[in-house]
DNA sequence: TGACTTTGATAGTTTCTTCCTATGAACCTC
DNA sequence: GAGGTTCATAGGAAGAAACTATCAAAGTCA
């Protein structure tokens, strides 16, 4: 669309609405604080613009013309919206307000946002996030391309350049089946992984990507088969079909719903590192710190130990 | 109220709308028709003036910050409002459009206003007339302060410093009871007029004022009571109470009501010249003069021969 | 009636704004 | 790494808007 600039501006306007108050030269010269040529000038010149008289100057009293009428009242409401809209885009600029569009990534969201979500709301009363849940790529994406403000990521995925604040270490564990010859105490060692079947994600998530690489690391036999969530997966093992990695982010809720054991890993233990990631130099960055640390204060890893 | 100047001016909300589409500074200035530089330090500017930033300039890609966002369409709505704004003013230049305060005096307005309404409302369909009904000294002093722009007067009464566009000529004609001695045709001579008593309206009327007047040249004479309409005057001539001045442009609607037959002046005879008058000098001048056309067009004086 | 005040318009200057062209630094593509 | 993008910056010319001073017309009051 073709939007042309008025030929007019909002100084002008304002100066036709004081005069059509006042209804003397004078004194609306003197409320919009500057002298009396000038603001006849710029009346003037706003007449000029629209071919149109606003007022009839007798040497005694000004008498607004229709003309000068219908433009009042829509005058003053272009001002008032002017002033309005400064103040939202000022008040947009404090992230801590207005909208914020946000990803995170599907083996995060169902467990990270029921617990932040809370403390955001109350913490930042004036500010809505919008959350889009997508694996780490088209987050990427979206991210780049600005239709996304901020992600919350694994940061040993390829993100490119951003800047982020870690949200939280969220050490893997492994879960197995209950009444099986792994369901008991310790941590698992090498020995018990390579006598599994290994459930994993299926492509494009990041946890599974990492979940694989370990995997194969340590020589770990994989099935073939691929479930599109953690909550599957979870319900795959406690049928009996394999063990699983899971992020301890995820135990308290997927432990809850299923009969699984999970048991930590020997040190090193595989883990990931949960951060929530911005554009490199983009100017909410100091405003997203703030938000990242309430989320910090929020996000609750289950501590596996056993 | 005081209306502050917003910090910032239409053509900044132009340009930043413009970026905001075309998401890249050098298209937006294209389409805005300044060089590149110019749009950057004008957007500068708007962003320095918000304290927010509006847009990130990656070297690849202008992205739109959330306070970009929450302004970018409120800006639009403050463009658009203001070109309505500029069309209306326009065409409100033009009094054949909007709305026109006019005044008219009593004697005139119930019979001459169903005579020109429909054509007023039929040559200028975009025209909406608002109508005062008072005496002529209220209307002068609402035409000289600006809440009317026009009114219809007649011209023999004291208006002050006027322009005018004549109406009509209307000749006064004298009402006389059915049955009593005065009930016959012919033109009413000085010696009848003298036998007669004149009812007469009450003060303030210039259609009174100029019935007394003439009454007292010729001798005639008056009866104390005065009357508040030509209406009521014309029913107590009907009963007998005596004979009364009339206008002509009432006779076709007060005779129909009453039994009185109206007869001519002897020549020269009396009568006001109704007339279209504003302010001297004022803008409508013109327009106003199309009005008045119109208006003379389809006022019907009754011509009272016999 | 004549001095005085008040009205908005005009003239001449000065200051600030906006624009232009030219150029620079960072990034993408080939 | 060359060439073509991107937006930002610099310097100077043109324009807009402000100020002070003054004017002509109309109202006010003695």
């Amino acid at each position: 669309m073709n939007l042309a600039t008025p030929p007019f501006t909002l100084r002008q306007l304002q100066y036709a609405v004081a005069v059509a108050e006042a209804l003397n030269f004078r004194k609306a010269a003197v409320q919009c604080a500057v002298s009396q040529p000038s603001l006849s000038a710029q009346l003037a010149e706003l007449e000029g613009a629209l071919g149109v008289r606003l007022f009839e100057r007798d040497r005694s009293g000004v008498v607004v013309t229709p003309a000068g009428r219908t433009l009042v009242a829509p005058a003053r409401a272009v001002l008032e919206e002017a002033r309005a809209l400064t103040r939202d885009a000022h008040q947009a600029g404090d992230v801590l307000a207005g909208t914020l569009r946000l990803g995170v990534i599907p083996t995060v969201a169902p467990y990270l946002l029921p617990q932040v979500m809370p403390a955001l709301r109350k913490t930042f009363p004036r500010l809505t996030t919008l959350w889009r849940e997508e694996k780490t790529a088209p987050l990427s994406v979206a991210l780049a391309n600005g239709s996304l403000e901020a992600v919350v990521v694994a940061l040993e995925a390829n993100l490119g350049d951003v800047d982020h604040a870690v949200l939280a270490i969220d050490p893997f564990v492994l879960a197995v089946p209950r009444k099986s010859p792994l369901d008991h105490d310790g941590p698992v060692g090498l020995k018990e992984l390579k006598q599994s079947e290994v459930l994993v994600l299926e492509d494009g998530h990041c946890f599974g990507d990492q979940a694989i690489a370990y995997c194969e690391k340590k020589g770990a036999p994989q099935l073939e088969f691929r479930a599109t969530s953690l909550g599957t997966l979870t319900q795959m093992v406690a049928a009996g079909a394999g063990v699983t990695l899971l992020p301890s982010l995820s135990v308290d809720t997927e432990v809850k719903r299923a009969a699984v054991r999970v048991r930590p890993f020997e040190k090193p233990a595989p883990h990931r590192t949960l951060a929530l990631a911005w554009r490199k130099g983009s100017p909410l960055g100091p405003a997203l710190e703030k938000l990242a640390a309430v989320m910090r204060e929020h996000t609750a890893v289950a501590r596996v130990t056993s």
